[in-house]
This record gives C-alpha cells, structure tokens and sequence, in this order.
DNA sequence: TCAGCGGGTTCCTTTTTGGAACTAACTTTT
DNA sequence: AAAAGTTAGTTCCAAAAAGGAACCCGCTGA
C-alpha cells in the first residue's frame, strides 16, 4: 500500500492519519491553533522548507482542514484559517500534548498547558465516557472493527 | 528543521511528532492495539515494505512504546508488545477516530466503535475538564505555550 | 529606480520509500 | 534425506519526497 492510498481506506485511523498523518501537518495546525495565519510565519517558525509548506498548506485546504481567505488586493495576498473541521482536531493536538508532557516531557518541564477560553482558568482535559461520565483510561476501553475481530485483549499483561 | 531534530524541541506537539509522527508508526500502533505482535502479521495488514517495517518497529522500541519479547527460542522470534507508555497513546488514537467518524467518514459508516473492557458496552469517548467535570469543545479551551504568547483567539472567525 | 516584502516556484542534491529478491535458522512434510 | 514452509529480517535498485538555496513576480514606499 501507498500512503496516498490511505484515504480510500475503511478504517477511521487510516482516514484520518490521510489528512493530517503527514510528517509536518501536525505541525503546522499547532501553529495555526496559535494564531499563525501566514506563509512567511509558518515558514520562519517551522523551518520547514518553503515549497513543502506550499504543498502541505495546498493539501490541507483540499483536504477541507483549512481555508485560504485574501486578506489584501494588489498582490493578492491570501491567510490561511482553520475550519470548523480543523477545529475540530484540537483534541487529538490536546491528547498528544498530555501524552507527550507524561510520557516525552522536555527537562524543563511542560512547554504547554490548557486554559478555558471563557475564564482564563487552567482547563485538564481527560477522557470520559459521554453515557456514564466515568473517566476513561487505556486500560477501561478498547476499540473494535466491524469487520475486523482479530482484536484480542492481550498486550504487554498477555 | 530536519524531522530528526523535533526530539529536541521544546514544544510537547514537537515531542509527540518526533515519536509517532512518522507516516506509518500510527498504523502500526493502531494494529498493537488491535493484538497484532508479529512482524509477519504487520505487514501482511498494512502492506508496508519490510524493511521499513522493521526499522518503525526498532524505533518503536527504542523510543519505549513497545517491547520485544522472545516467544521462542531455536531459531529466536521475538514479538512486539505495547508498553505503558505505548498504552498511554489510546486517546491519541481514540481522538483521531473520533474526528476521522465525523469529518472524513467513510461512505458505509464508522470503521471503528468503542466498547468498554469490563461490560462490553458501547463508549463514546469525549473530552472533559478534570478539574470541572464540563465537557470540552474546541471553541471551550486552547492551549497556552509559556515562552510563546503570540497565540491568538482568531481564527476562521475572526 | 532601488530596496524590501510576501508568497511562492525552480533547480539540484540527499534521504526516504516502494518493490522485489535473497538470507538465515530452524520445523514439518514427503 | 530432501524439499517445502515459517518467521524475521536484509540487500539492492528505482522512484518519490525532502532539504537547501536561489530566483521570480507584483507590488509598496523612500
């Protein structure tokens, strides 16, 4: 299988790692969940190389995630937004920063928390069940494919 | 920025990446999570090169998400097992999910549902304030990087 | 008219993948 | 005993992607 494959996939995994699975997209919705709306910003911030931004920056307005708006006539000059859609992914940022600041922290300790945007208060976000409101863990729930019952429930404990 | 260099950022979404941003190491997570342990079964299911393979498996195992263990000497085969810290990367998973059912789906429904270990029962995973108990939206909370105070409220909004 | 800005594109080199074949160390079948 | 199968890789080469630097275009402002 070939990575652009992906998207024609049946599992939810391999659809959405299709859009934003890519080496350097991950990171330029951070920046764009901070506020970065440009190329030149994108770039100096990312050091990415430029015509790799223009090809993720392409992908992720096809891909619906973000949207080009002209911000100026004469050159014409566009910023990039994120979508409802790509603001719909500030969960999977948010559990990879907590993972990350456990289990990968950098020495000096978190380089990001969360804050309610309506008080400014320190904001903890968990897992929980949406039915019983119990908090989830990685032990509590697991995953199951339609058609795909290989799942055992075996891991390093098996 | 060369892609081995995001390890040593500050930034916990950079430190996440550099672990499992690479473009296959999710879907060989996801298939740890689903009981796959052998080399042979992961590639025949992603349809990944081998040697590719074995060089995310290494690394996987380097960066202590998941631990080889011998199941059998003469010749020695090793199988690839999910530590704790592998574990931890569920809601990463289970976000991603989440997002791909709702903003990519496929055409015949959702690929993937979540069931609690100890009932059986269907789980909707949703993020919640600890501290609160309030579910979260994306709109509810953002991040905050310390040394970083250039993040901005706007988005598509603005 | 000349420098500077913003947002790219082009060119070339290096790295990473994809794809297929091959190896190694056994075990099982004929 | 020889042949075939199992499991986990490694090697080789061609194709694709990324890194790095320079260049281009349409302006603005001095």
């Amino acid at each position: 299988m070939r990575w652009d494959e992906l998207k024609d996939e049946t599992c939810p995994v391999a659809r959405g790692l299709a859009v934003i699975g890519d080496r350097w997209t991950m990171l330029v919705l951070r920046d764009c969940f901070h506020g970065v709306r440009r190329f030149e910003d994108f770039q100096k911030r990312l050091g990415i190389t430029r015509h790799v931004l223009a090809d993720r920056l392409r992908k992720l307005e096809e891909a619906g995630v973000l949207k080009r708006r002209l911000y100026q006539d004469r050159p014409p000059r566009h910023e990039y937004l994120l979508t409802e859609k790509g603001l719909a992914l500030n969960p999977v940022l948010t559990t990879l920063v907590h993972w990350a600041n456990e289990w990968a922290p950098h020495p000096d300790g978190p380089g990001m928390t969360f804050i309610s945007s309506e008080t400014g208060e320190p904001v903890e976000p968990i897992l929980t069940d949406a039915r019983t409101g119990e908090p989830l863990t990685h032990r509590s729930f697991r995953a199951t494919a339609p058609a795909l019952h290989a799942a055992k429930d075996e891991t390093e404990r098996g």
